[in-house]
RNA sequence: GGCGGCAUAGCCAAGUGGCUAAGGCAGCGGUCUGCAAAACCGUUAUUCACCGGUUCGAGUCCGGUUGCCGCCUCCA
């Protein structure tokens, strides 16, 4: 099967093809480490996480280079503002990027360099457009001449003429035409600065990515990433910048995630709705934010609120009940090492057949431009085979049933693995679970084990005019009790519009 | 002003020329259960914003209309 997706280069799907055979290169914008990350950053970081995933699930070798911008002039104020310096803020917010980033499930790339410890190369770099007369000097600041370089615009699809009738662009007295961009800027009072041809200075935004990616990855590498914001001006000027100095070509796929809104608004800090992703995993698991993320293509806006996160919950409960089941019934200990596929009839046969074409339905949708919730549509059609399988009344715990319940769930889980699902133990799931809301609830877990605990003496006596009392009490608390036949567990139902999303 | 995207059931959301328009959530009916919960079964779009066109055939392609949104300034 071959791998095709959407490349913001041609504006259309593409079949994916290496520039080495079974090797993928590819980098993707990282953030400015200024401030904590919010949930743009992790849908961002989640895209890519999964699409590196998928590629090496697909048997290739992926380098996966990320970089930090750690000099920049949002780091500069607010290392002024705090009274320090540059790299002890950009340091912790890489650290508290890392932190977050690791609790979403997402794998840190292969490479992450930072702006600062490339500093040479851009210089170098620079220097080299400056003398193919593609960047020119003014008072000790470098700019890319954007009319000496043909191929400008051909990525965010626009053309100077165009943009100049634009109105929104700033005029600079020192620029030769609007349109053209810093490449160093030579450094004012207070700011941090390394030597230069030009003079003391520092570099210009975009060239970072152009270095480092080729630093890592060769002059021509596979993939590059970033959200869809970043088209214009960003990775056109990357594109100018590398291109123009090789002579080749630079990235030849580039993909671009979509935005996140909340409650239907765009994300932004005018609108003071920025949902800060360390609150987030602290009212979601991680998992729940992966799934809704993923319930969606990765191009589309996803649209955050509360109702949609608790519709994302209630999905991933679904899972860990199918999973809890499997585990409880493969924890009988029958043993199913003798059985082959060919020994099995009826529907252990049939379950086993459908269920064992899950890793192929999930490909299909992922070489379709990633098509994860596609893909997660089959993982549900898949539960609810087992579901059925484990409902019917002919079900029985035996070494055949064992057999089918074991590559049901080494199914689910070796497809679940690349989106970063179904990472949890089943008990562990539910345990947290009902931590976090809990805690997001008001509610004491041992008060609820309490009343539990006496209502289950209410149930051994039969006394079931107790047993319902009690269940109202905790029903009105949001608490839902499942019986077994000698036990109780629980869980906390969803609480829509108690807690708003972003305060 | 320039460039681009989107419009599919109550809600979310796949679907990019052709078998019955995925899947999830919510709802309803049933099975199961002391009662519940979960799960399962059934049910919920003769129709894909609207109007034309191309085609044997269109949610899917083309043109237009309406509405929403993004980028063009730092932004994932």
């Amino acid at each position: 099967m071959s791998l095709k997706f959407y490349n913001t280069l041609g504006k259309k799907k593409e079949e994916f093809k290496p520039v080495e055979a079974g090797r993928v290169s590819m980098y993707v914008c990282g953030i400015t480490a200024y401030d904590m990350c919010h949930i743009g950053h992790a849908r961002s970081a989640v895209v890519f996480d999964v699409i590196c995933k998928y590629l090496k699930y697909k048997g290739y070798n992926v380098i996966y280079v990320k970089n930090f911008t750690d000099i920049d002039d949002k780091i500069i104020a607010k290392a002024n503002e705090e009274d320090t310096d540059i790299i002890e803020i950009s340091e912790r917010y890489i650290k508290e990027h890392n932190k977050d980033m690791d609790e979403m499930g997402v794998a840190r790339p292969s490479i992450t360099p930072k702006a600062t410890e490339n500093i040479k190369g851009m210089i170098r770099h620079i220097s080299t457009l400056v003398e193919k007369g593609l960047a020119y000097v003014v008072e000790g600041n470098v700019f890319f001449a954007v009319d000496k370089f043909k191929g400008y615009g051909k990525l965010s699809g626009r053309n100077l003429d165009d943009m100049l009738a634009g109105a929104r662009i700033d005029i600079n007295e020192k620029k030769k035409n609007p349109l053209d961009f810093i490449l160093w800027k030579s450094a004012r009072d207070g700011e941090p600065w390394w030597d230069s041809p030009w003079g003391r200075g520092r570099p210009g935004w975009h060239i970072e990515c152009s270095v480092m990616s080729q630093r890592f990855l060769g002059e021509t590498f596979d993939i590059h990433g970033g959200g869809m914001d970043l088209i214009f001006p960003h990775h056109e000027n990357e594109i100018a910048q590398a291109e123009g100095a090789t002579g080749k070509p630079f990235a030849n796929y580039w993909i671009h995630n979509g935005f996140v809104r909340i409650n239907k608004e765009k994300m932004s800090k005018s609108l003071g709705n920025i949902f800060n992703l360390r609150e987030a995993l602290g009212s979601y698991h991680p998992e729940v934010l992966r799934l809704f993320m993923l319930q969606s293509h990765y191009r589309s806006p996803v649209d955050f609120s509360d109702e949609s996160l608790a519709e994302a919950r209630t999905g991933m409960e679904r899972f860990y009940e199918t999973l809890k089941k499997i585990k409880d019934i493969l924890a009988t200990g029958i043993d199913f090492s003798d059985i082959l596929p060919k020994n099995l009839s009826g529907k252990d046969k049939d379950v086993f057949g459908k269920i064992t074409t899950l890793p192929d339905r999930f490909a299909e949708a992922m070489d379709d431009d990633f098509n994860t919730a596609r893909a997660i549509g089959y993982i549900f059609d898949a539960t609810r085979l087992i579901n059925g399988y484990l409902a019917g009344r002919k079900f029985a715990p035996t070494a055949e049933s064992l057999f089918v319940l074991n590559s049901a769930r080494n199914n689910v889980k070796k497809v679940g693995k690349v989106l970063g699902l179904f990472l949890e133990d089943p008990d562990e799931y539910f345990e947290k679970d009902k931590k976090r809301e809990a805690e997001k609830q008001g509610l004491n877990i041992q008060e609820i084990n309490a009343l539990i605990e006496e209502r289950q003496k209410a149930r051994t006596a039969k006394k079931w005019k107790k047993a319902d009392e009690i269940r109202n009490i905790l029903a009105k608390k949001k608490v839902v009790l499942k019986d077994t036949a000698d036990s109780t567990t629980w869980k906390i139902a969803n609480l829509v519009k108690n807690q708003p999303l972003v305060r």
